[in-house]
DNA sequence: TCATACTGCTCAAACGATTGTTCTTTAATT
DNA sequence: AATTAAAGAACAATCGTTTGAGCAGTATGA
């Protein structure tokens, strides 16, 4: 092979200038006004040659990269591949790619990713956190990179976030648990310091509150099958178990599902699930698991949007937004008003 | 924030020159012969600059980036997050990035992504192709860039490839079938002429044949739930419904079950369906679906060692290896033999 | 006829690192 | 004392782009 075409080949070969070539590659060359003709023979060459222009000295040149990183806990829970995908696309729509770190939901591997990715010159930077600290990423935002967090987030900083309403959320799950008569009702937590797992137990409380109902549990401590699985396990030992358990993620109800479905205990003759998360498989799952549905789609969009306004429009304003989630009423909930 | 401390700012604090520090700084001091003495001082004075190196200006001197590039056709679907998920930490033991680029299932995007990515010089790539094309993927090959095709892949070219032994695996599905009684049984392929869904289909075929049944249905064109969901209604529509569904993918037997499910068809009371790929969602569907199992850890995994080895050891013959599927009986095949 | 303005394009300096070559100084050898 | 070798460091070209400044040549207006 030959080496890459360059904009110099390009010089040569239409005799005209590097710098002529380059503006007419970048759109640059109404501009700088340059003929018509001047124009069409450089585009029909580069296409030609295929040319790429490359994005090391571009970069280098303008100090830009056009890419931008994304860290998640973990590519292989469903819920983050999906903010993966969107937010990769929505990326590629102004033309920049997406550097994916995977944390594996431990702070140190967040802060070896960051400082990995940030040598690479990013022009911003969009994370799940995973952890209580967030030093780290404001220091990277100080440092002039924009970074904003989604899903997981923390108040009272300067960073940028954008989120579903976890407390509306698990507000409007216990309501409806509650509507259709439970009141024994169990909830099964993620990480406990996490914003969404604090927003979720205060709309969890406070609907139960509201409802006049005062005994209820919260336990558990990670977004993980495991966690579900184990304190299901343990709240089927209990004297009295709870009419409902309330999953704080699609990860959390998979735990539930594999204790109840070894305890056979069936669902919702015997006990009542609710999750958060919604994804193709629920609705196969036996029973179709009642769930509220985050907007990932949407708050990818947003927080893409977002950080293309620090990155381009130079508004470095933080922003917040949470957006609605959504219940959606399958077959996992049993209406228990009248069965006494 | 001052603008970031570069190898020059270096070289003007501690007096030496640039290439001095340059090449302390690559680790290259003892080669150059140079002293402890300037080699320490240089050391401290980029460590308490926090001096990072630009990695585009490195890169465009040498033409290497640490990057790799994965192309998948989804990341919304689990299979190919996954994928992602084990090539990206893989990938990183080596000090290498991954970029990820999404051709959602078009060779047009695929192409394009092609192009948009090798404009970073990159140092390799895995892609898991989308279409029955490959003189792109050659061709970026002859350019020099190693890359690796997974799961999908093309016989008789010179590209390396890493893939499951779908022949096999298929065969033993459809045995496992035919030794639970079934002899009426219609596969639901994927894309015709991808080289997993050939496999498959030639298992499939080569099973039943060698079992003495000569009638049999392939239908289906798309590995995606659509497909799925369209061809299994237009088999419950004919005359004879078969006795046994084959899925050729997750994507696939989802829109089996949505459709199955439609029409009140109970899994496996009154149809048998077993499905390629596995994931942890599978065991809480209902039934649980049998399955066959790809290995793709391992897939990943070997993927970037061959691809390491064309990148670090320059050892550039193309490497071919099928690893073997696994059949996880689970509840969604009955066993037919005694019940006329 | 001479400024002035516009057209259409080019020069050359950056961006930050790497690296083959060269230079100077000191030490070792004859 | 003269020659050679080794040690320690610097020069300057280079990677492929971008971009502010500049330069001919032609057209316009007074």
């Amino acid at each position: 092979m030959q080496h890459k075409p360059n904009i110099v080949d390009i010089a040569e070969i239409t005799g005209f200038s590097i710098t002529t070539v380059s503006r007419v590659l970048n759109g640059k060359g109404e501009k700088y006004r340059i003929s018509k003709a001047t124009r069409e023979k450089i585009k029909s060459v580069a296409d030609e040659l295929k040319y790429v222009p490359n994005e090391f000295a571009r970069n280098l040149r303008i100090g830009k990269s056009k890419t931008i990183a994304l860290i998640v806990p973990s590519l292989k829970n469903p819920f983050f591949a999906e903010i993966a995908s969107v937010v990769n696309n929505e990326v590629r729509k102004y033309g920049y790619i997406t550097l994916i770190g995977d944390s594996d939901d431990q702070v140190e591997n967040e802060k070896n990713e960051l400082s990995h990715l940030t040598s690479r010159s990013l022009d911003g930077m969009i994370v799940v956190p995973c952890g209580e600290e967030w030093d780290h990423l404001v220091k990277v935002q100080e440092n002039g990179l924009p970074l904003i967090c989604i899903d997981r987030y923390f108040e009272d900083t300067s960073l940028s976030y954008v989120s579903s309403d976890n407390y509306d959320g698990a507000y409007s799950a216990t309501k409806y648990l509650i509507e259709q008569g439970h009141t024994d009702i169990a909830c099964i937590q993620g990480v406990r310091y996490s914003m969404p797992n604090i927003q979720r137990v205060k709309g969890f409380a406070d609907a139960m509150k509201n409802a006049g109902i005062d005994a209820y549990t919260v336990t558990g401590d990670a977004f993980t099958e495991q966690n579900g699985y184990l304190e299901t396990k343990l709240l089927l030992s209990r004297g009295k178990r709870p009419s409902a358990i309330f999953a704080f993620s699609n990860m959390i109800a998979m735990g539930c599902l594999k204790a109840l479905k070894e305890e056979n205990v069936r669902i919702p003759e015997a006990i009542s699930l609710i999750t958060f998360d919604d994804n193709p498989y629920m609705n196969y799952i036996d029973p179709p698991l009642t769930c509220i549905s985050q907007p990932v789609e949407d708050i990818c969009k947003i927080a893409v949007k977002i950080l293309f306004s620090h990155i381009l429009d130079d508004d470095k304003k933080p922003k917040h937004v949470l957006l609605k989630c959504m219940l959606k009423v399958k077959e996992s909930v049993k209406n228990v008003s009248y069965s006494f």
